[in-house]
DNA sequence: TGCAAAATAGAACGAACGTTCGTTTTATTT
DNA sequence: AAATAAAACGAACGTTCGTTCTATTTTGCA
């Protein structure tokens, strides 16, 4: 039979929706059950149990971060214009949500006291991508575009630290301008960690740096490429 | 009388104490007066509504981060020395707040998507601290240790990062080497807005930066007690 | 078309939540 | 010591929560 993955299908779609908003732990099978019309213990047979069905929509984003952010990236040649399209993509999903809310941001606060298969589901998601990134340093410098005492740890380190202060300023502060500031602050790591002779071509989101100021009004809808220029 | 205020202030710490842990969406009036040995009603009674008590409990955290944080920072002269100590205390409480989580960090993405008094004492909290750090910056560029190029706004953003990677990598990925990571980061923004002539003394907030320096069986003291599995 | 299995509904549960209210205990003042 | 105001209690409220249980409907294959 078939119905029930594509309603369970249904409910996880829904219940990312919600959780991008107010958190994993926001999550309430009643609420679900009125999204979906249905009742309360149809939307819990699908799961046995909500913890399962956090994992279910922690699993669903992990997929959708796959397939937004990093095999995209994929395409490009290996070296500074892949590393530069992984945090592209990465930073272009951040701004999308700052109305909607990351999971990957809230439920790392949310879950960063306990134990168990949420977090450990969550955490194991997080570092596969982080890996990936770590990944991506690594080919830099065996291509020789990032000098070979780059720390790749040191590296993701500071590049995290950006997209995390994008998220908090533009979404819990909606301080104006977070996007080109994050945008900014790569080119100024890529700078500081590539080799001489490399620095004076650049890479895709070098086109950015320019609309240093965007009115206030425009920042809650967000359409951001740091691949494409800007005209408004 | 003088019994009220006494122990309504041993609400708010004990408040404080469990914010910190489970957020301030987790705090609960039932839970406060198990722990003070009250009534749930004897706790409610000082506050007269939940939100006021969060309100307190980011009240008293606000006054404790300027105690701890700010002023101690102030008796440093004007300019890098000063911008470093500021940051240097900002990271030092962050390394404690391992184990016992932030508020600024975890009530941003507990409110970053509401409105009411809850997030606005929040928001104007954390506000004041930016703003105090965006003074700091510009009086380097006045006493001419940072290039007069600088935007204060982007180098904060860039340090504001480093701390909430510190916060995430430690305290929910529990990556060892992320105290170390943020003051090599700090090091590296700095190195980038200095003035050149300032730029050849050797790293002059090392000294103020003992967290990367001290003895490793201090440093995973912090470190090893983030595994901790139960809190009550 | 019939029938078993799968899917959903509906009612009920125990616990926890913030809040209200009237009463009792405790502390301060007269 | 008596009077009075503050502080704390204890029970109850209406909700919401995840979960369990038993019916009922729907579905897909024989």
């Amino acid at each position: 039979m078939q119905k029930g993955p594509q309603t369970k299908a249904a409910i996880v779609e829904a219940a990312l929706g919600l959780a991008t908003h107010i958190g994993l732990e926001g999550l309430s099978i009643g609420a679900l059950a009125d999204i979906t019309g249905m009742s309360k213990s149809g939307v819990f047979a699908h799961f046995g149990s909500r913890e399962e069905l956090q994992i279910s929509v922690i699993r669903e984003y992990h997929t959708r971060f796959e397939q937004e952010v990093f095999y995209p990236a994929m395409s490009s040649p290996r070296g500074i214009a892949r590393l530069s399209a992984m945090f592209d993509n990465w930073m272009k999903r951040t701004s999308i949500e700052i109305d909607s809310g990351c999971i990957y941001i809230s439920g790392a606060v949310e879950f960063d006291d306990r134990t168990g298969p949420v977090r450990d589901a969550l955490a194991s998601s997080v570092m596969t991508w982080h890996a990936a990134m770590r990944r991506a340093i690594e080919q830099c410098k065996d291509c020789g575009e990032l000098r070979p005492d780059t720390n790749e740890e040191q590296m993701l380190f500071e590049i995290h630290g950006l997209i995390l202060a994008l998220h908090y300023e533009a979404r819990f502060l909606q301080n104006p301008g977070s996007i080109e500031r994050a945008v900014m602050g790569f080119q100024n790591i890529l700078a500081r960690y590539r080799t001489e002779g490399a620095a004076a071509r650049a890479a895709p989101s070098a086109k950015a740096a320019p609309a240093a100021h965007r009115p206030a009004a425009a920042r809650r809808k967000v359409s951001v490429s740091t691949t494409t220029p800007s005209k408004e």
